[in-house]
DNA sequence: CGAACCCTTGAAACGGGTCAAATCGTGTGG
DNA sequence: CCACACGATTTGACCCGTTTCAAGGGTTCG
């Protein structure tokens, strides 16, 4: 047994994820290449590089990224454990984004080459994939949504309650907190806003009561009323698939 | 013969289209439950709404969006003949957005519950759905690049530019102009700004001589110019797929 | 102890938002 | 054929949220 197998990858005892046959996960195992550590700030992808391979996140907290020609960043989603990364970018073809890591990660890598065999022979597994493309689509709308029409305070909620929610399905909340490694320029960085801005904002909403910072621990104090600051309407939840 | 038969349909003449072998095209056709006719402004789904179905746009021009409480409205994506959507949503769950008819319309409409079916017998065409679902995401990436980086100028630059080349890639562009349906409130609404300053940036692009309306014909003048303000980076084009 | 990073705060400038009103079609009904 | 309504576009004035500039303080780490 490889020491990175599949079988015993801890995320598949979560109940978010969806289970799979014996004999699929047989194939996504021998599908994968192989396991990358990044320490946190690494990156995994380079913004315009050419990449033949799809990633999830095993454990750890990356983001994707792209930026204009004078240095303004857009973060365009945050990746948690069990998300997908790599299908946007055509084969042979430089990539518009990159990917980073916020803290130390695991990443389990696959080749896009051989991705036919897995069309051909899974398709169920084919179809997760496709799930996972237009699941992590919808997270880029809702972030739209909010760098579009949403003010500082209303955006940050958003964010807040949305990275929650997405680590309160991994089991990493506890007592309603869970480890926060985004910087406030992050936070700027995918909400639009200036630094400046991010920590004033921030300051509001903290004498608001409506969250505080325990070193690294983002706790939400106050759910509902964040919840409805953000103006937040759930994304339907289920199981969904891991790759 | 029926008288919308895939085999006849005039978008897969483009060569911006894959060509399909006649079965899998055989396969589309039978696959395809209907065909609708929406003319602007009607709603072809609600957001809020659960729809079993998948939708290709056969001609015309729509939107898809999404509205905050209390009415702040969202545009995503411009949606072009060819363009693909339908697939963000789960099956018997709520949709996070809507899809509204820009023009007059025509719609190719699947059924979602036969998807297996697809995913089952035509591996390559499945392969062609994931591709989509990540090429629009691709677009939805860069309009949260323009939304939370660039200023009104640039992100109308960018909207333009990005238009035009995918109107040009199908055969819509004549003497540097198409056919843009477009109102000031549309650009707005996927820009995130408001009515007024989308009107008096319009005006400055307008007397820098980068544009120009002709009626309801968009004319980019000086094309170089006008990607150089929006610190554009062209997506590669390549074949996409239609389904 | 300094270097690097991150967070915090104040003051001033500005881009874009809001309010209000006029103009210009374009289509409709009397 | 004119009158009117309605939607889209313009324009001016004012205001406010956010950005920019600048500086100080905290913490970690070599």
């Amino acid at each position: 047994m490889k020491t990175n197998d599949c079988k015993t990858c801890q995320l598949r005892n979560l109940d978010c994820f969806t289970t799979v046959s014996s004999k699929t996960l047989n194939f996504i195992n021998q599908f994968k290449t192989r396991e990358i550590s990044l320490s946190s700030h690494a990156l995994l992808t380079l913004e315009g590089e050419t990449s033949n391979e799809l990633y999830t996140i095993k454990s750890g907290w990356a983001f994707r990224y792209s930026t204009l020609s004078d240095g303004r960043r857009q973060i365009l989603n945050i990746l948690l454990p069990g998300d997908f990364t790599g299908l946007q970018a055509e084969l042979d073809k430089p990539m518009q984004y990159g990917v980073e890591a916020l803290t130390d990660c695991t990443v389990c890598v696959f080749p896009k080459q051989h991705l036919m065999r897995l069309y051909k022979n899974f398709p169920y597994l084919a179809h997760d994939l496709t799930w996972l493309a237009a699941h992590n689509e919808l997270i880029v709308d809702e972030n739209l949504v909010s760098v579009g029409q949403r003010n500082a305070t209303e955006r940050i909620s958003l964010l807040f309650i949305s990275l929650y929610k997405r680590a309160a399905q991994l089991g990493l909340v506890e007592s309603k907190g869970f480890d926060f490694p985004l910087t406030q320029q992050h936070i700027a960085d995918a909400m639009g806003l200036s630094l400046v801005h991010t920590n004033k904002s921030l300051a509001k909403l903290k004498k608001m009561e409506l969250f505080e910072f325990d070193g690294q621990r983002l706790i939400i104090k106050q759910y509902e009323k964040l919840k409805k600051l953000a103006d937040y309407y759930s994304l339907p939840l289920r199981q969904r698939p891991l790759v």
